[in-house]
DNA sequence: GCAAGGTC
């Protein structure tokens, strides 16, 4: 790296503002040359520099964020063109958005030019994420590039000199993690979506939806935890049954004034206890003085403010919401008066000169003396803050950047947040606030009794946070030994009351705790809930569910699953960790995690009747026809061949079977039957080659395990023109939809137009499918009946004796297992032998339920659910837990079951089928 | 029309 000519060097930033602060300290602002590129955010800020020795030209520029979006290929884009159980396997492409091709337009025209590039993303995962998506584009432009990454993590000339006079290799498995989490969050979030949406929008009448048909119940791993902290700490208060306490008080008034002293004991909810100890201190009232204790006690400032603290803080001194917080502070940021908002950051490097930031308040008219006394050292206000222990590596704490005694254009709020930015951190750079506490014990007959007066002797930085205050109280002068009666008394009773509702700053804690979202990402979070009508905030900034927000948390909830709860967030982030140290790969991170939502999901989608009944609780049920999982009208298969003048659309019927008819109805009859073992049917965007006239496009179907052969896929994309082999066998094999034919009138019958005659006209002549044999159809043949019996019924497993049942969900044999658990211990269940399959099913349902499917399925969760619950938003709202579920650090979690395998004995993060 | 993550 050293000597030679001239080399062109393409350094690429994060956000246009890091490229111009970069370029500023690398040429020092000498013979710094910009132009524009063809984005017109992007700039391109050209100097010379000399990189070990090496003498380059510098061409600087910056992309905005993520280059590149995922999204599924595009026969998945539509909602009804698959199944959305396929999206866990659905391809998914990378790709350059259109608001983003001018930047990419820009670094291909740039590295053209370059020999070198460098990458100057911000030093976290995303970052590095990001540096890949630079590096794929400016690759497939020069496939010579020399790719340098520069690690810094404050816009500080010594460090950033430092840096590029160091360069790295990029770090593949950061970004590896970063594609881990995005396919994850999109293939659920995706699926999960559409689902719900699907099956609830139409079946209920959600008044509060101006547009009902555009209405989407959306499901995110960030979203629902979100809403489930608001749902729980609402139940909490649901449930809460106010108790009754006593508690004894003492006051004593003396020339000094008068000092109230708590009952040490605290609270006493036995009445009688309490009145005994009452009585014995009413008989024997003189108070000993056991204690007189002084002391120094130091009220701290603030850690430097980081994004979470400096919405929850706007949030509680001002009431501004997260999102609107954020915006103004973008503002601030873009003009340049604070530093980037979004930071984890609390602490500020050593190397930041926080003497220059206090200096230029000086000339501020409120705050202004306050920043000169900070700089006096005589005055001795000065303090190095201390670090609240959290640096994401990418940016400093927020502060003020440049001063202003307000500008013209600003808002109220941009007045607020600036003064709190300003004012947080010159209270950080200064000395904590100095009390001198007093705290005096007595006795009365045995019983103690404290009270405590305290005294400001240094306000120190509360001076200048006037967000902040310490209260001062003074109490008499009380010597060890003294003795007094006190003047009063009393027995006071009171009662618990519940907690509050969730405050915007409380649910900020909350997911940062649980590690919900990111600093620049809990504020959308948390306006989604408002959008979608799950949650509403009062005036107060307190959070309650919508009826259906808690209905849909309801639902997974009497599923039995923690989908609303923020361990699977968790999970995630501990996986994604794991990849980015190189201890799990990515491809199997991928592959495990995806197979057991893939899982969770099929296994929700059978327990939809919990999601149903919840939502029955708070909503009445449309009247609208073809409700579930189709929707009203139903998709276009192709135009009606009969009347030549409406289209064929797929439809569910009232009984759940499904079939094909002419929108003509009732004036036209043509109808396709499909077979009555379909689970699922959706129209695709696939168009039949074979069939004419088309298009005719293909449907994804689903078939039901247990009623189709075991040599016949349950997936299967078919075509309803007449070209489709195993179609026609499956009608007749399982029949139709139509259960009596002779019943329905004559739609389409003897029309050879029609394709539903013809498919009709083979099965009634044709031999058997199945054995071959004339004078049957399979439908009826005996080899075939009993097959269909033997899987459909419980019984002895002729092979080894075993009991066991094929499973419901993908056909492998259950094998028969004894629960051990606290509520179930000797309870009998099926669970499927396969790894991929998380099917679980009582024995004592399956013989009550008449061989019903659903019936079956139904008592999957029966156990879990909580009747106490069933009254609408009178429910009691307490989870009591089936089993005590211990996580993998032996705390109790309370729950129900794992929601990877099922089994009531464990909890997912310690499930061994989870691979961990 | 779905997610969450960057950013303008």
């Amino acid at each position: 790296m050293s000597g030679g000519r001239t080399i062109r060097v393409l350094n690429v930033a994060e956000k246009p503002s890091v490229a111009k602060a970069v370029a500023g300290i690398l040429s020092r602002s000498q013979g710094l040359r910009v132009r524009e590129g063809r984005s017109r955010y992007n700039k391109i800020f050209e100097f010379n520099y000399t990189i070990s020795g090496q003498p380059c030209q510098m061409l600087f520029t910056s992309v905005t964020g993520h280059l590149m979006e995922l999204e599924f290929e595009d026969r998945y884009r539509k909602w009804h063109s698959c199944d959305p159980v396929d999206l866990y396997h659905a391809p998914v492409r990378k790709f350059v958005p259109e608001d983003k091709l001018d930047i990419k337009r820009t670094l291909e025209e740039e590295a053209r030019k370059c020999q070198w590039l460098v990458l100057w993303l911000d030093c976290d995962r995303e970052g590095e994420n990001i540096a890949f998506e630079v590096v794929e584009v400016c690759t497939e432009a020069n496939r010579h590039l020399n790719i340098w990454r520069a690690r810094f993590s404050a816009l500080i000339d010594r460090e950033i000199h430092e840096s590029v006079q160091s360069l790295v290799q990029p770090n593949k498995l950061f970004a590896d993690a970063v594609d881990v989490r995005q396919e994850i969050d999109l293939r659920i979030g995706a699926s999960f979506t559409r689902f719900q949406t699907m099956l609830l929008r139409d079946a209920f009448v959600l008044e509060f939806a101006t547009d009902d048909r555009n209405l989407v119940l959306s499901y995110g791993p960030c979203q629902f935890p979100t809403l489930g902290f608001v749902v729980e700490r609402y139940w909490e208060i649901q449930s809460h049954e106010p108790e009754e306490f006593w508690t004894i008080n003492c006051t004593h008034n003396s020339d000094e004034g008068i000092a109230t002293f708590n009952w040490m004991h605290g609270h006493m909810f036995d009445y009688t206890c309490a009145v005994i100890l009452y009585e014995m201190c009413v008989q024997e009232p003189i108070a000993t003085v056991t204690k007189v204790r002084q002391q120094e006690k130091l009220k701290y400032p603030p850690h430097p403010l980081s994004t979470i603290e400096l919405e929850k803080r706007a949030s509680r001194y001002f009431r501004m919401s997260s999102e609107h917080t954020m915006k103004v502070a973008e503002d601030l940021y873009q003009a340049g008066f604070i530093s980037y908002p979004r930071t984890e950051t609390d602490c500020f490097s050593e190397r930041t000169d926080l003497h220059t930031i206090v200096q230029e308040q000086q000339g501020h008219p409120v705050w202004g003396s306050y920043a000169q006394r900070l700089l006096d050292h005589g005055a001795g206000l000065w303090r190095n803050p201390t670090g609240g222990g959290h640096d994401d590596k990418a940016h400093p704490p927020i502060h003020p950047t440049r001063f202003s005694a307000g500008e013209s254009g600003w808002s109220q709020d941009h007045h607020r947040l600036y003064e709190l930015v300003v004012r947080h951190f010159l209270a950080c750079v200064s000395q904590p606030a100095v009390g001198a506490e007093t705290i005096v014990e007595i006795d009365v007959a045995g019983e103690l009794f404290s009270a405590s007066g305290r005294v400001i002797i240094a306000k120190n930085y509360l001076d200048v946070y006037r967000f902040e205050s310490w209260g001062g109280s003074m109490i008499p002068t009380y010597t060890f030994g003294q003795q007094f009666i006190p003047t009063t008394l009393t027995l006071d009773s009171g009662v618990t009351r519940p907690p509050p509702l969730l405050s915007e700053a409380d649910l900020l804690t909350c997911m940062d705790k649980a590690g919900i979202g990111t600093d620049a990402t809990m504020h959308d979070h948390i306006k989604k809930l408002l959008d979608r009508f799950y949650a509403t905030k009062d005036l107060n900034t307190r959070f309650s569910p919508t009826s259906l927000g808690e209905a849909l948390v309801m639902g997974y909830d009497d599923m039995g699953y923690e989908l609303w709860k923020p361990y699977l967030r968790a999970m995630m982030e501990s996986d994604m960790k794991a990849v980015s140290i190189g201890s799990k790969r990515k491809a199997d991170v991928l592959a495990t995690c995806l197979q057991q939502m893939k899982a969770c999901f099929l296994d929700a989608r059978l327990n939809k009747a919990k999601l149903f009944e919840a939502m029955a609780i708070f909503f009445e049920r449309s009247n609208r026809a073809g409700v579930d999982e189709q929707h009203a009208v139903g998709d276009v298969v192709r135009r009606c061949g009969l009347c030549q003048e409406s289209d064929m659309v797929l439809r569910r019927k009232p009984d759940g079977n499904f079939m094909v008819g002419c929108l003509g109805f009732p004036q036209c009859r043509n109808v396709v039957w499909l077979p009555g073992s379909i689970a699922e049917a959706a129209v695709t965007t696939s168009v039949c080659n074979t069939c004419s006239p088309g298009p005719v496009f293909m449907i994804q179907f689903k078939f039901r395990r247990l009623e189709i052969p075991t040599n016949y896929n349950v997936d299967h994309l078919g075509c309803i023109g007449g070209c489709d082999e195993i179609l026609r066998q499956l009608v007749e094999i399982c029949g139709t939809g139509s259960r009596n034919l002779s019943s329905i009138p004559a739609r389409g019958r003897g029309h050879t137009t029609s394709s539903s005659s013809t498919w009709r006209s083979n099965s009634e002549q044709g031999a058997c499918t199945h054995c071959r044999q004339a004078g049957h159809s399979s439908n009826d043949c005996p080899s075939q009946a009993s097959r269909f019996r033997s899987t459909r019924s419980l019984g002895m497993n002729p092979q080894t004796g075993e009991s066991s049942i094929p499973c419901n969900t993908c056909g492998t044999p259950c094998v028969l297992r004894t629960a051990n658990t606290a509520n179930n211990k000797g309870r009998k269940f099926y669970s499927c032998q396969s790894q991929e399959c998380n099917f679980f099913v009582w024995e004592d349902s399956l013989n009550n339920a008449n061989g019903g499917r659903s019936a079956s399925r139904a008592t999957r969760s029966s156990s879990a659910s909580n009747p106490s619950r069933r009254g609408g938003r009178g429910h009691s709202g307490t989870h009591t837990p089936d089993v005590t579920f211990v996580s993998a650090t032996g705390d109790p979690i309370s729950g129900r079951r794992c929601y990877v395998c099922g089994d009531p004995s464990h909890f997912a993060n310690v499930c061994p089928n989870r691979g961990m």
